[in-house]
DNA sequence: GTTCCTGCAAAATTTTTGCATCAGT
DNA sequence: ACTGATGCAAAAATTTTGCAGGAAC
């Protein structure tokens, strides 16, 4: 089962019905492993969706969880598909030609566990951005 | 001496003159501790400086190191003042209430450092955001 | 006297919303 | 049939830019 699928039925256990534009925007972002922005969907999928249905569709996955929201820091926001698993990346940037990368790294995911317990807030998910040069640029 | 009179003395260094507008704006973000918005910035002057004027501030800013560009999630792009110690904070950001509350946790920042190095990458700034509940929220 | 800084207004972007129509159940 | 899903166009919100006048050096 992909990851699309999964998350339609999860939409649909939400109570959604199925429909053609959301399913494409689930199917693009099922394609895809890291951020990309509603215009990066709209263009993907060869404007044959509304870009309204898609901030539409993003929301309703950010809603579900099935998302996560992505700002790594040059105002535009970013989506990328969650996984149950909870197997996540982080991001690097380049300050210069704006190239978005994504890293894992365990040992910072402890850190931010430990340190999510200690604090007096809830927390249910974290993001990680680092700024720089990629190697190209430097 | 101030954070906004050293940010003051850099922009003079790398060029720049003197001026009411980013001065004043200079003076906002040293007496905040914590990210705040273009938007917030023109309330807080009370209007007395054109919208325009902050977001050229801000950028000259961002683009000598002297704040950092914050965005926790919601599509508002935020600031905060940088110091040349390094000393910094993280965001807890709460997904009900938008509130967002600054922290601070060595041992996250040593992950980070350490991860850093092991990158194929420059970095030289980076940011977490943890999203989650707070306790008002809970 | 130059050149930068500033404010206003206009423009460009990004995101949201209203509404009529279509599709899913 | 009922109600959600969709696309288009309009609106709203955010950020950038052009330009003329004022300020800094």
């Amino acid at each position: 089962m992909t990851w699309a699928e999964q998350a339609e039925a999860r939409l649909i256990e939400a109570g959604h019905r199925r429909g053609g534009a959301r399913r494409a925007v689930l199917e693009e972002l099922g394609r895809r492993h890291c951020a990309v922005s509603a215009r990066d969907v709209e263009d993907a999928l060869g404007r044959a969706v509304g870009l309204a249905s898609i901030y539409r569709a993003l929301e309703q996955l950010d809603e579900l969880g099935l998302v996560s929201r992505v700002e790594v820091g040059d105002g535009v926001t970013r989506y990328e598909r969650r996984h149950a698993s909870g197997k996540h990346h982080h991001h690097l940037v380049c300050r210069n030609c704006g190239a978005v990368q994504p890293f894992e790294d365990a040992a910072l995911e402890k850190a931010i566990h430990a340190l999510s317990d200690s604090v007096d807030f809830e927390v249910d998910a974290h993001d990680v951005v680092l700024q720089g040069t990629c190697r190209r640029c430097a």
